[in-house]
DNA sequence: ACCTGAACACCGTTCAAGT
DNA sequence: ACCTGAACACCGTTCAAGT
């Protein structure tokens, strides 16, 4: 077999798919390749490359899925979703990266593509580049989240699920008035909703400081 | 030595708080509590209980630190801060929790100040279900990324200042002209001011929705 | 030049043996 | 009843040996 860092992605892209617990390991990814597993290290610094080698990957992925001719905003809203899909959808390296810079092209393409739409918005460029901070991170962080979610093995997730509708049922009303009182309202809370919430306040934000005067949607 | 739960997740948080590459290990759990470190089984399930155990009461730490008297939404931001100021603080094991139920007194304290605080602005049940749920994620998703930041070792957490300080600069113009039209204004962008971009924003959302004839913000 | 495979120091967890 | 310590199957990474 022939390793190359382009070929190792892959595989790691691969493995990284099939969320189990204990995630990319080089066992899993030698095994992938029909290599032993040491040979990665020769393409590779260490583990800490390979991440940042796959989540830089990830991105570029998610930025590929974004469908051409969208107006700014949904644009970027359509962007936000792929990120979270695609990092849930390989979930150990998903969790790993999103707290870091990836420093590759997967991460100038969408951080190019956020600039770009908030420019289109309106903002002028001291405002774009804080919003699209704040863009990034919001994303990035609750794509964190839910991939770190994803990756648990299953009896937790089941474990959490269980604790989500019950464990908030018997407490006190003496001691925890508004949580108790609450406990229907909290059960039928839909969690895939919280990155359409959180958007929607991003843009209420966005819009709070827009020039209409600079405003030109079409670019 | 004298074991139990409560004595095991004092140690662990000691052992959290040194913040180290490894994070919270067997072993310096069992050297700091002067103990084999098989011996923590016998008092813990499993790593994932303890986690969960020690994330608890980490929320805990978190509501304690929120000054008295003060008015709902200044209480909420201070539970905010101190929830991703006590992660950080414990970057291992808050990274580990961030998006897990930790089912104990320390996320019914949080869950109850984040309710009381939505009803006492005037929403109404299902508005402060709803939101509370939105407050929860964004806030434990952001302090979960922090805390995932803070727990790399030294010399990776360099390599990523160092990138997002120079990476961008040398990039094409014609194929990133957003970006190197932007590079100046991103370098001088703040991570610290995110978590109160993202507060503000959230209060909008909470504001766009919020019935102000049921606004009683005394309670 | 590149992959192999043994080796090293770790990890969480189990379990028989001691006290 | 509770802690000890050996043991097990893992991990990332190194490095001499092969091709």
């Amino acid at each position: 077999m022939r390793l190359s860092p382009e070929v190792i992605t892959d595989a790691a892209v691969r493995v990284a798919a099939r969320a189990e617990a204990d995630g990319l390991t080089g066992r899993a990814l030698g095994e992938e390749l029909g290599v032993d597993r040491s040979a990665v290290w020769r393409h590779f610094a260490d583990r800490d490359a390979l991440l940042l080698a796959v989540g830089d990957r990830l991105l570029r992925m998610a930025v590929a899925q974004v469908p051409e001719g969208l107006a700014a905003r949904e644009r970027l809203q359509s962007l936000a979703r792929s990120v979270v899909e695609v990092y849930v959808a390989h979930p150990f390296v998903g969790a790993a990266v999103a707290c870091r810079a990836t420093r590759g092209p997967g991460e100038f393409a969408a951080v190019e593509m956020m600039l770009a739409g908030l420019q289109e918005i309106g903002l002028r460029a001291e405002a774009v580049a804080r919003f699209q901070r704040m863009l990034a991170d919001t994303v990035l962080a609750y794509a964190g989240m839910r991939a770190g979610y994803a990756v648990l093995p299953q009896h937790v997730k089941d474990g959490d699920e269980q604790a989500r509708a019950a464990t908030y049922a018997p407490l006190s009303p003496e001691r925890y008035p508004a949580l108790t009182a609450h406990v229907p309202y909290l059960a039928k809370q839909d969690g895939d909703r919280v990155l359409d919430a959180l958007l929607e306040a991003f843009w209420l934000a966005v819009e709070a400081t827009a020039d209409p005067t600079r405003r030109n949607s079409g670019r």
